[in-house]
DNA sequence: TGTACATCAGTGAACGCGCGTTCACTGATGTAC
DNA sequence: TGTACATCAGTGAACGCGCGTTCACTGATGTAC
């Protein structure tokens, strides 16, 4: 039998969750371990049974959200001619939908990042390739400055605004107009 | 005399001084009472003749940056029609420069106000004046969406791009660009 | 299949480090007369 | 102006709280024979 691993793993788990729950409560940066331990309902020492330490469970945390993203990342071919309204949206709206699934790991990331360097450069390493994809787009343009400092802007405003923003689906509309225009894209009828 | 309430103000500013140094070194979160101290070449406890606590200084430390603001705030009459590239460009420049000279503070109070919603709040409403003049200008444009969104995302993206873009002043005119495009300005020679 | 021993997830009290904060003390500045 | 006392900024060692981390222990699961 494994049934010691598997109930091992599923404590691990557990507490992943637990985590996440607690993160969204209070913040990364406040959660205390035993926030999470009491939020899973276990014994502080039971933490140490799965990880090192807060930063390895968000490591973790971080290695499920990439895997799943990896999972639903080569979409069907779309449009990327960013004059093309459409093409604006899908990618608004793919980072929107990210977003919003992975909110609580993705501020998480955030905090760490503001008080860990290590964590900084990785989340950056993590980001970089949306920013090289969506500068790549942005190229075949002819943009009023360098494709990658605009890229950096449209990336840093859908992640920052996203971030806090509490609202619905019409502001992903809102957001494509905005950087549609912005881009140069021809004026849409809708 | 008053040379001892003088000789008083003045460790208390060199303290805070020190702090802004500490802080850009460290990060706001990262800076411990005695990395202050130690910057300013005091002792430990001399912090507490001044400040009743880390966040105390900071708050010190904004209410500085206001009055500094409120003096340069009404400058001489600009335009605020955004379709105009001059009035978004005016704005642009004035929120960067104020951002170039203030990045430590601001950042300190980001990272505050991400342990402490009581200084979240703060500078919520520190930062509303701004979100409200610029909706009032944009209220006057035919915008795809609210005004008050449209304007949040605006500060949203100067805010958190100008916190980390480490360029120089070509940045403001892309910025302007992206900005002035996005709102629907008239398409601008240079 | 049964018995004796080994392993290991989980427990929770205790330990100890880091750091904010205090406090008795010093020496210089200010005040009273 | 001089003396005696009061005040107060600044010192730095010590205190103590919070919390991450450890560790001896438990009981259940797994293994050997």
């Amino acid at each position: 039998m494994i049934v010691r691993k598997e109930q091992a793993a599923q404590t691990g788990a557990e507490l992943k969750a637990a985590a996440v729950r607690a993160f969204a409560r209070l913040g990364y940066l406040n959660t205390k371990i035993t926030d999470i331990t009491a939020e899973a309902g276990r014994a502080a020492g039971s933490f140490y049974t799965h990880f090192a330490n807060k930063e390895a469970l968000l490591e973790a945390l971080l290695t499920d959200l990439l895997a799943e993203g990896d999972a639903s990342a080569t979409a069907p071919g779309h449009s990327d001619d960013f004059r093309d309204r459409a093409a604006v949206r899908y990618h608004v709206a793919s980072y929107w939908e990210f977003s919003r699934r992975h909110h609580v790991v993705l501020e998480a990331l955030r905090q760490a990042a503001i008080v860990d360097p290590a964590v900084a450069r990785r989340v950056e390493e993590m980001t970089e390739p949306d920013l090289r994809h969506i500068a790549d787009h942005l190229a075949k343009l002819s943009l009023p400055g360098d494709p990658v400092v605009v890229a950096t802007m449209i990336t840093t405003l859908l992640g920052s605004f996203l971030a806090t923003w509490r609202g619905g689906d019409e502001v992903v509309d809102t957001l494509t107009d905005f950087i549609h225009a912005a881009v140069g894209g021809t004026a849409s009828p809708g």
